[in-house]
DNA sequence: GCAAGGTCTAAAT
DNA sequence: TAGACCTTGC
């Protein structure tokens, strides 16, 4: 939802800006708008998680295809994901939840009468983005080299934090977003309703302060003001007081230029229809804007986005609980690398290394007696999980091209990720291959044709008859092509979709990116 | 003039 | 679902 009308408010600081204004600088993505906008597309499969169906995975075509639009314009995108709720916007999350309920019990009857057109509509309202669905977008990210961090709660706390760094600490210069929340948390540019083409509109906050002769003017305001006058106007963490929306609130401001002013002059006016609790529940919100909890990568270690104020600064550790628990350094990285889901603080593995689908052999199992579960690749190395449905064991095997010590490091976190399945059938391997087997490193341009070849052969070749080539393509059409061939011990190859053996020797881009999942 | 509430529409392919 | 736009009422 975000600041009820600011955008509307803001417009004559609006402007229309084309995506290659921001080329070779580092530019922030709020991932989550994007993975609703490419659910739209493929929201009943989600709801429907339909076992093997390949539509349900278009989002991250979606998501792909902007981020290749964006290396193409020689932008380095930084996607940044929501992580665990913060307590004090749970009220808006669950009327978002209960919604959803709503909806999606609404399109499954309409699928049961047979409306399917009506279902759709009511699926399209359904979908909720879960940590699973970003999750299979981050190992994708991670195959392409694409930066990425898992917020330890509101991701646009986060990228605001990126926004306030110079690039080479990691900083970004602007934020892709669909949310005017980014400008109350000091954003200094976002970009808003970007297109597939870069085009989208801009605020950026610097100039709002400095416009004179504009209307509304802001050239009293401050970064604390401006926040101020948002949390008044309405927002996630709180709602306004009856009869002020963002044209009062930013007349209060003009006026006052102080929010302790403020709030006594809304007190007054307003008597006893500004609830009792208006007060703190304001500094609460102001605050979660000013100083919620992020990740900073360089100490990995949770952060405040600004440093506490002398008021808050001696607050104790669960008195702060509101801007975002604190967390472990080691669970803060782990979530802002991917790795755990931050809000079951589960490994994201005990979800895809599934035992189930071994229990029930698929196609793929009948045709390929040794299942390749799962296979994450990237410009340095890559591993593979293979599993042999004859013993009932399963082999990991972590291939190196460039960095020998990486792999050591990639194996730990394995080791650290299957612990509960590491028993006598799990066998990690390390397989540091010769440079002289590495690859052309694929560089940041989509529309140039890359090859990339990663051999994988002794680890599968001692479980089964297959041996597994891969090729990973960029093509014009900005999507990463994944095309497998199984060669067997006699040198025949074959190609493998989804347990059918086709023999074509490429295939389209969107079936190529399903095909990596259906595989998992 | 502004807040508040209602309706319409685009979002992706 | 959320923003844009319109109408109504204070």
């Amino acid at each position: 939802m975000g600041i009820k009308d600011l955008l509307r408010f803001m417009k004559p600081y609006v402007h229309p800006i084309h995506i290659n204004k921001y080329a070779h600088k580092r530019v922030g993505i709020d991932a989550y708008s994007w993975l609703h906008k490419g659910a739209y597309s493929c929201s009943m499969e989600l709801c429907l998680n339909t076992e093997g169906d390949k539509k349900k995975f278009q989002y991250i075509n979606y998501c792909l295809h902007r981020i290749n639009m964006l290396r193409h314009h020689n932008i380095t995108p930084v996607l940044v994901f929501d992580g665990c709720n913060i307590p004090c916007k749970s009220q808006t999350d669950e009327h978002r939840h209960s919604k959803r309920k709503e909806s999606r019990e609404l399109a499954m009857a309409k699928l049961k009468q047979g409306d399917t057109n009506a279902a759709i509509e009511m699926f399209q309202r359904a979908v909720s983005i879960t940590p699973l669905m970003a999750y299979q977008l981050i190992q994708v990210l991670r195959s392409e080299n694409i930066e990425f961090v898992v917020a330890p709660y509101e991701a646009d706390a986060q990228l605001a934090y990126l926004s306030s760094l110079d690039a080479d600490k990691g900083g970004i210069a602007a934020v892709i977003s669909e949310d005017s929340d980014l400008l109350a948390y000091g954003c200094t540019s976002v970009i808003f309703k970007m297109d597939r083409y870069g085009n989208g509109e801009e605020i950026v906050i610097d100039k709002v302060f400095d416009s004179a002769g504009r209307l509304p003017s802001f050239l009293h305001f401050n970064k604390e003001l401006f926040t101020g006058m948002c949390v008044l106007a309405g927002c996630d963490f709180l709602p306004s007081v009856p009869g002020i929306g963002i044209g009062k609130a930013h007349a209060l401001v003009s006026k006052y230029r102080n929010l302790d002013r403020v709030l006594s002059a809304l007190k007054f006016e307003k008597g006893d229809q500004m609830p009792k609790d208006y007060l703190t529940s304001f500094k609460e919100a102001l605050a979660v804007f000013q100083h919620a909890r992020i990740y900073d990568a360089d100490s990995k270690k949770l952060k405040h986005l600004t440093p506490l104020g002398e008021t808050l600064v001696h607050y104790s550790g669960e008195e702060l609980d509101f801007l975002g628990p604190e967390l472990s350094s080691s669970q803060a990285s782990a979530i802002a690398e991917g790795l755990l889901d931050p809000c079951t603080m589960k490994a994201f593995n005990k979800l895809l290394v599934c035992d189930d689908q071994l229990k029930k052999p698929t196609a793929v199992n009948n045709a390929v007696p040794n299942r390749i579960l799962k296979k994450e690749t990237t410009t340095e190395g890559c591993f593979t999980i293979v599993s042999s449905c004859k013993t009932g064991t399963k082999k990991i095997a972590v291939v190196n091209k460039t960095k020998p010590d990486s792999s050591f490091e990639l194996l730990s976190n394995l080791k650290q990720l299957i612990s509960p399945l590491n028993d006598n059938s799990v066998n990690i391997v390390d397989r540091t291959i010769p440079a002289k087997r590495s690859s052309v490193v694929p560089n940041s341009n989509p529309f140039k044709r890359l090859k990339q070849t990663v051999v994988i052969d002794d680890c599968a070749s001692e479980y089964s008859e297959v041996t597994e080539v891969e090729h990973l393509e960029m093509t014009p059409d900005s999507q990463k092509s994944v095309e497998s061939k199984f060669v067997n011990k006699t040198g025949v190859k074959k190609m493998v979709t989804s347990g059918k053996k086709v023999e074509s020797k490429s295939e389209s881009n969107k079936n190529t990116i399903l095909n990596f999942f259906s595989r998992v």
